[in-house]
DNA sequence: TGTACATCAGTGAACGCGCGTTCACTGATGTAC
DNA sequence: TGTACATCAGTGAACGCGCGTTCACTGATGTAC
């Protein structure tokens, strides 16, 4: 005996449910689920390495077969995961920038706050995006192309300030610099941390030359 | 029917072997080899949390139980193998910075180079040192200390060159933007990376406000 | 309008594996008498 | 000098667990006739 459930379960009379099937073309409304739950626990965690796909299927609410039904395997499920937060963190990034008018240096500086924010309001997630030596190698051409873009744009605020000809440089020492602040502070809580903001003024103010 | 070896496993007459206790009083000598046998599996993989007990008494060549003479569990283990890298890694700096003869600059680059060098030489052991999120509360309080002298060297370089006053600040600079330039380095490979020495030397110039 | 069938979305049992941990054990080496 | 015994260093079988993956299945929804 099986009674239909007003939201989207199915009771078997016993304890156990039964997921009531999406309509018909509404097959990626699991898919969008799995995604969410599978951020849920690295927001956690911090670690791809021990994602484990039951864990996922557990957190969904769902069999863990059902995982297979859109995504090929785990790897395929945690490259859609960095995806979507890179594009997360590029997004925080350039609203900060747009936020913060036209001059160079306080668009620089707003990027990197916005950067650093994110980094350390949702570490366990932030340390997804950089985790790439667990992806199989299948997968790894398409995930190191993730945040070109990203670091395309702060290098132009940073040849404003520096010129074109060492920004390049410049950039990766902000980048550097900021995934190391994050990770650190994220990680050594117990360090004396200078205050936020101060840290982050003082360091674009070194990198870029502005003392 | 049990044979002595010459070196130290005994042959049981079929295919498996037995290790040869060691000599009363020398029991600390597999506690040695349970740590080098970490380093080894811990150098591929740069992940904590993926270590495994069997995986290191395999690796050892001896039984899973074994390793329960010397360590309670897992984090004891992972804490020993912490600490003996993060005292690699500051000997690496302190050589460096002895070999450089006694100008604060000259000093600072120095270390940065060899602070550098072990983490792009040793990425796996490097990512070690600084994954503290997977030991047990039990273990975080010793493990949070690791560092502090080599912090406190580095400083006085630092103060040496911009005062006593920021010294503070802009060694935080330092050790942020040499660690999140070693991760990105070992995990980003494709990304066009400027010449190492001049990445590093530019940065330090930077820094310090030496440009 | 009715009905047989295809398809879609998801389930649940079963497999073999590696894991941490327990327990009673083995066998060589040293020591007391 | 001989011998019984304690101790040290390490083993191996067994347990229950969570894992990825396979397979045949269920049952609602849409479609052809």
């Amino acid at each position: 005996m099986t009674v239909r459930r007003t939201i989207s379960t199915v009771s078997t009379g016993d304890g156990s449910s039964r997921r009531s099937p999406a309509r018909r073309g509404e097959g990626e409304r699991l898919r969008g689920e799995i995604v969410d739950a599978a951020l849920r626990l690295l927001a956690e965690t911090g670690n791809t390495a021990t994602l484990s796909l039951r864990a996922v299927a557990r957190e969904v609410g769902v069999a863990a077969t059902s995982i297979y039904l859109h995504f090929p395997d785990i790897d395929a499920l945690l490259l859609e995961v960095k995806t979507q937060l890179s594009e997360r963190l590029a997004r925080t990034e350039c609203m900060a920038a747009d936020a913060a008018g036209p001059d160079p240096f306080d668009r620089l500086l707003a990027m990197a706050h916005g950067y650093v924010r994110f980094g350390i309001e949702e570490p366990g997630l932030y340390h997804v995006i950089f985790s790439s030596p667990t992806l199989s190698p299948k997968y790894l051409q398409m995930g190191s192309y993730i945040g070109r873009e990203a670091f395309e744009r702060v290098r132009q605020e940073v040849a404003a300030l520096v010129g074109e000809q060492t920004s390049h440089l410049v950039t990766t020492h902000f980048w550097t610099a900021l995934h190391g602040l994050v990770v650190l502070r994220t990680t050594r809580t117990r360090f004396p941390w200078p205050e936020l903001d101060t840290e982050v003024e003082d360091l674009t103010r070194r990198l870029v030359g502005r003392t």
